[in-house]
DNA sequence: CAAATAGTGTCTATAAGACATTATTGG
DNA sequence: CCAATAATGTCTTATAGACACTATTTG
């Protein structure tokens, strides 16, 4: 009955923060629709190859970035008639978070990183998209432990409260970010590791606890009295 | 390239409160796979008629059960080669909420509520869809307005505070209750309107804002202390 | 007026935030 | 010792929950 067949794709939205920044991972795209523009990393499903499509997301990512992210998670499903000029299509999202020394340039061609809070317009609805993920990533960031995967293996208190401060974008209380941490019980400090090299006392140095290499710890109350959930 | 096109599905989880248990809308099945069993309302995508899979998801949601329900929302997409005998498959589960009153099972055929608590297996991963859909309602239920989709146009208080009991799961403080209720200032009294009939001092009726018709309204701080976001 | 439930006032407990103090480093 | 920042103790404020009291109806 159909004429066209339904384009059915995934794109991936991978975060990173560099400074305080937020940033999303571009690629050039190769092919038209939107050749040479800037667009998420995405494509098709390989039914053969992909159990599903957490699977195909993963593999995709991994194909056009090198990275294997140790968080990955559907955002949604975007679809319709006009956000694609070659026909109807879907496009199931997911988004991804990693430390930013973990994003090789040279190990992807054509990979650039944009601040996610001065976005140009972007191919498709891949703009919107963005807002999307960043949005949900913001507001599980106040009552979860999502922010910690844009550390790297070890990382000390101070550090990790300046990256939830980056991206809930407001100043959190010292004494209740350290409340907080303590009732997630997600950390655990590497015995003997303190973070030295300034003129100050060394700040200990934590990893997360083995039980949440993959996994979010989450708390009843958010972090602070943001209204958007 | 692929053999085989990738099935691209709808359905939809359509949710409402008998007593106090929440129950999912199942139909009859009227052909392959899984003829004469009961699943959810669902169905594929007509790109002529739909503009995207929200429009789709209305559409088969008032043809199969005569239901237009104001909230219906993406719950998120469910793919792999596992979940349909006939290949590999994705579906965009959307879920509603709606009164009881509005479901009429003689305006549709071959339908049936099902207490999700005790769920018998389903078609597909039909049941794994409606359990997800349910932690959904409950997680946003603890810091939303989206437990008023249950009631009809106008309620009192305590009937309202006995709908966000039962999707919780606990009893809630009346007065925390009420003083939340203020909080999200989506309700408004119906003028002189009280639901007598029993030998106690009668309820005021409330209604939704008509800002909050079509819209959540949403709290910083969850209800309970539950730890299921 | 007794029974029943609505609606409110108020005290207590808990959690969040402000602020100050101590600790530990390099220079 | 001074500057800088980590780490923690403690007081204040805000929010949630317990409980009791008042209000309004039917029979």
């Amino acid at each position: 009955m159909p004429q066209k067949p339904i384009i059915c794709t995934i794109d991936v939205v991978l975060l990173c923060l560099q400074g305080s920044a937020l940033h999303v991972a571009l690629l050039k795209r190769d092919k038209p629709p939107f050749e040479g523009g800037y667009a998420l990393p995405g494509g098709f499903i390989h039914p053969e190859e992909d159990a599903d499509t957490l699977d195909a997301a993963a593999r995709m990512l991994n194909e056009k970035t090198g990275i294997a992210s140790p968080y990955l998670e559907q955002l949604c499903t975007f679809s319709g008639a006009a956000r694609d000029p070659r026909g109807w299509s879907i496009s199931i999202v997911y988004y991804a978070l990693v430390p930013a020394e973990l994003i090789k340039p040279d190990r992807a061609p054509g990979l650039q990183l944009q601040p996610v809070d001065q976005l140009r317009t972007l191919p498709f609805d891949h703009k919107e998209i963005v807002l999307a993920a960043v949005e949900r990533v913001r507001s599980k960031s106040s009552y979860s432990s999502l922010p910690v995967y844009l550390c790297g293996e070890q990382f000390t208190l101070p550090r990790l409260q300046a990256v939830y401060e980056a991206i809930l974008g407001e100043p959190i209380n010292k004494v209740s970010f350290r409340r907080k941490m303590d009732e997630l019980d997600m950390l655990e400090p590497v015995e003997g590791a303190l973070e030295a090299g300034r003129a100050n006392r060394p700040a200990q140095l934590y990893r997360l606890k083995n039980q949440y290499r993959n996994r979010l710890s989450l708390s009843g109350r958010a972090m602070t009295a943001n209204s958007d959930h």
